[in-house]
Parts: structure tokens; C-alpha cells; sequence
DNA sequence: AGGACTGTCACGAGGCGTAAATGTGT
DNA sequence: GACACATTTACGCCTCGTGACAGTCC
């Protein structure tokens, strides 16, 4: 990730705007890095778009809030309220994590069939080299 | 998928030109249709660029040419380097997929660990409620 | 002084949407 | 001929960035 894409991102509400020196320098803390870093995963390894990691991310502060609500109070009622708000986004993430793993898994399902069909006629052939070495052995 | 996409794909050489009545309508095989769900999950899915799905294709062409070899000799020894060429190419698609899911995965118990966590807590709560109500019980 | 930072503006590729003019099939 | 469909051509838009600029900080 180049300091342009940096900027980028933060230009575009994807990245907090990290504190700055009084300069006027960015000062990108440990949080903005493991921010950063779960965008660079979601992005590559997940393949969603900047927008989407967006609405991840809100819903992700939505969640902050949950728990800040939860802080806030010790009566029971209200942090079962918070409780169940941070729940649900949780289970929203876990959802669309969940249904581009059981396209994958189907994808690596149907490779696996094939390499195993792959080592099944390995075996015959090796079977048919063996015997064609049969008719005429080494002297 | 509209049928933009669809002639788009065709343009960058992403989906082979289909045959054409005679009138020159495009006539869209059953292959063809099968390429174009293979291309559209690998894009959603998996993330991929339309280029990286073409170096894919690229490579599902290599192996249909294996294929064609295997079909073309009997000779056991000419069919296992035409089954070895073909093998590696699924292998090298199966490792792609395995560190998407590997990611995936990753994830996916990281959230459901939270939401165990949530469950404990929620357990945690309405004891807590439950007790506060045997202090002030109906009448 | 020189290098790294800053904001701003603009340009570029990828991935289509969409309109215009034309041709095909019934 | 009317109509719904297809075709090519072309321009435009949004996304995700990459330079290129002149200015600022240290």
C-alpha cells in the first residue's frame, strides 16, 4: 500500500483520519494499522469492494457503539439491549463471511474430485507401464 | 449478468465468440453458458479481476489441451505427462482457492467466537435479572 | 539545502451503462 | 409495415487508484 492509497482511502471515510503532528503530518497510531491491515485482507484475500468494506466497517462502529453503551451502564436490561445490537451485527459479518466460504468450499470440493479422479487413472496407468514391462524385461 | 457484459467479456477475450445464426445473432451453447457461471463466481466469489479470471481460463485452456492429448495417444507413457501437465494446473487452482478459504476460515471463527462470547454473557444477564426479580417477585 | 510531507488537480485503466443507428425475424 | 428483438459504434460514468504540481515542515 503506497501513502497516495493511504490517502485515498482516508479521503474516501474508508480510513479514520489518523492524528497529526502540528506540522500537519499523519501519525497513523496501532489501531489505524490493524485497521488498515483488516482492509488489505478484506480487499485481497476476500475480494470485496472499497464500498463494501465501508458498510463492513460501519457496521463495525455501530458495534463500538454497542459496546460503549454497555460500558456506560450496569443495569441488565440495557446491556442485554446493547448486548443483542452488538449480536446482530456480529452475526450479519458472520453471514456473508459464511456464504463466500461455501462457495469456495464447493469450488475446492469439485478440484479435489478431480485430482482424486487424477490419481485413480495414475494408478491404472502405472498398472499398464508395470505390465508392458512385464512382456519385455530387463536382460 | 447483462448482455453488455456479456459482449464485453467477448471484447476482452474473456468468453470465446459464440456461433451465430445467420442473421448473426449470437447463439449461446450450453459451454458457453457454463463458462459464464464459472466466470461470474469466480468474480463475485473469489474477487477476481476479469484479468486474473482470464490468466485462469488461460490455464483451464492449457489443461483442455492435456486433455486432447490423452485423448490422442493410447500410449501409457504419453498419457501420464498429459495427465501430469493437466494434475498441475488443477493443483495450482486448488492452492489459490485454499488460501482464499484459508482467510475465510480464519474469519469465521473469529466471529464465532465473539458470538460464544455474547452467549455466555447473555447467560451471565438474565441470571442476574432473574435474581433481581425473585427481590421484588409478581403479586 | 534537501528530502519527505502536504493538499489539489488531473489523468488513467477496469468494468460496465446507455443511447443512436441499423439490421433481423414473424 | 409494425413490432420486438438483435447488432455495432460510441460516448459516459463510477471505482480504484497513480502521477504531477507547488507549497510546507524539519
Amino acid at each position: 500500500l503506497t501513502k497516495r492509497t493511504l490517502r485515498y482511502y482516508e479521503e474516501i471515510g474508508l480510513l479514520a483520519p489518523p492524528t497529526r503532528t502540528e506540522g500537519g503530518y499523519r501519525l497513523y497510531s496501532a489501531q489505524d494499522v490493524q485497521h488498515l491491515l483488516r482492509i488489505k485482507r478484506l480487499r485481497d484475500l476476500l475480494g470485496f469492494s472499497l464500498a463494501e468494506i465501508r458498510e463492513i466497517a460501519e457496521l463495525e462502529e455501530y458495534r463500538e457503539q454497542a459496546k460503549a453503551a454497555w460500558e456506560h451502564t450496569t443495569e441488565p436490561q440495557s446491556r442485554l439491549d446493547a448486548l443483542n445490537s452488538a449480536e446482530e451485527v456480529t452475526r450479519r459479518h458472520l453471514h456473508m463471511v459464511e456464504e463466500k466460504l461455501a462457495g469456495l468450499e464447493e469450488m475446492r470440493h469439485a478440484l479435489g474430485e478431480r485430482l482424486g479422479h487424477y490419481e485413480h487413472t495414475r494408478a491404472d496407468l502405472h498398472a499398464q507401464i508395470a505390465s508392458a514391462n512385464d512382456d519385455k524385461p530387463v536382460h
